[in-house]
DNA sequence: CAAACGTGGAA
DNA sequence: TTTCCAAGTTT
């Protein structure tokens, strides 16, 4: 009497929702039950959360909104202390797009965000996932958010064989049709939990899924396949060097990079080129300044996302009064933290310093 | 549309 | 160690 094709019914929404009202993850960025959402965290949230863990994000969440804790004070901000909240947390265009659209939220919208997608989505910074998460999360507009676990979802459920991203008009499509009409925003949630905690990349956890009957995918044994993605070229190495000075007055040399591009906005200390062919021996002739440079032994290496990098230091000590080049300064050493250092920038600091300064610990407020 | 754009954690 | 990737957007 049972077939298996009966499987292929359509996962309803009160299955997810009510594995979501027992499952939910506690996160901070997240209205508790029953209380309203707050746009702006939404928003900052759902920026940060980017191509970005739950994990890395949770601190710089928590700091950056006792920093910012309103889109006023966020747009009133100088871009270099936005800069430094965000540095570490790696994908900077995000952090300028964020204060460009606070500026544009309180100016255009008198600070009060707009709540529909199609708003939304003409704001910097904010594009289909993020336009759709905010205002079916902050708003309960009935909106399709799709982020990567949404893909894996829907693909497995589905057995969507055409590969991302060309699949993802096919994906929105289909979770359109799924969005209740009740809760959109605690099932924009839901969904993400789901895929988080449950239809993870590898491994799912089939057994404790609330859709596990109507997933196509699980059906035949196949959850693990999906979603099916075509492969990116990986980079090639490039070298450089970057050049740490000790000023004797306890002071280190450094610039800001242009506004845009790699690092775009933050801080570092003079480097050279990056290039597949960089002589690390001739590091000597892109220096900043006149000193008895010191080659340390070893190199930094890092990894972007489209390229591994291998960076040289080279140290000096120049005497007090030493001037900074055009477009450098010095900065204290035990005031590094103040800068806005990419984690690159500090891995090439630590090379040639050890371990900076840390920062003063946040006064406690209620102490 | 393909490529640029960071970082750190897990398997 | 290698590989993959985590709540994407912009150009």
């Amino acid at each position: 009497m049972l077939t298996p094709a009966l499987s292929a019914t359509k996962p309803r929404a009160d299955d997810l929702l009510a594995w979501y009202d027992r499952h939910r993850r506690d996160l901070p960025w997240r209205a508790k039950p029953g209380e309203a959402a707050d746009p702006y965290r939404v928003w900052l949230s759902e920026i940060m959360l980017q191509q970005t863990t739950v994990v890395a994000v949770r601190p710089f969440y928590l700091k950056f909104l006792d920093r910012f804790p309103t889109v006023h004070v966020l747009a009133q901000a100088q871009e270099e202390v936005v800069m430094q909240a965000w540095a570490g947390l790696g994908y900077y265009s995000r952090a300028r797009n964020l204060h460009a659209c606070a500026k544009v939220v309180v100016a255009r919208y008198s600070g009060v965000f707009p709540s529909t997608e199609e708003e939304l989505l003409k704001l910097p910074g904010i594009g289909a996932y993020t336009a759709a998460a905010v205002a079916a999360i902050a708003f309960n507009e009935h909106a399709a958010a799709v982020d990567g676990n949404v893909e894996r979802v829907m693909s497995r459920i589905f057995t969507i064989d055409e590969p991302l991203p060309k699949a993802k008009v096919q994906i929105k499509t289909l979770t359109e049709e799924l969005v209740p009409t009740d809760r959109p925003g605690d099932f924009a949630q839901a969904l993400m939990d789901l895929g988080a905690t449950i239809c993870s990349p590898k491994r799912p956890a089939c057994a404790l899924c609330p859709w596990m009957s109507p997933c196509q995918a699980r059906e035949q044994g196949l959850q693990e396949t999906f979603p099916k993605k075509q492969k990116k070229a990986e980079g090639q190495l490039r070298r450089g060097a970057a050049f740490v000075v000790l000023r004797a007055d306890d002071t280190i040399l450094l610039r800001t990079r242009p506004p845009k591009g790699l690092l775009g906005s933050m801080a570092e200390p003079p480097t050279s080129d990056w290039d597949p062919a960089y002589e690390p021996s001739r590091a000597v002739l892109d220096a900043p300044l006149e000193a008895r440079w010191q080659r340390l032994p070893g190199v930094v290496r890092h990894v972007f996302t489209h390229f591994p990098l291998e960076m040289t230091i080279l140290f000096a000590k120049v005497p007090k009064g030493t001037p900074a080049p055009d477009d450098m300064r010095w900065t204290p050493r035990l005031r590094l933290y103040e800068e806005a250092l990419p984690g690159v920038m500090k891995k090439a600091l630590v090379h040639a310093l050890g371990d900076l300064p840390p920062e003063p610990a946040a006064k406690a407020e209620n102490a």
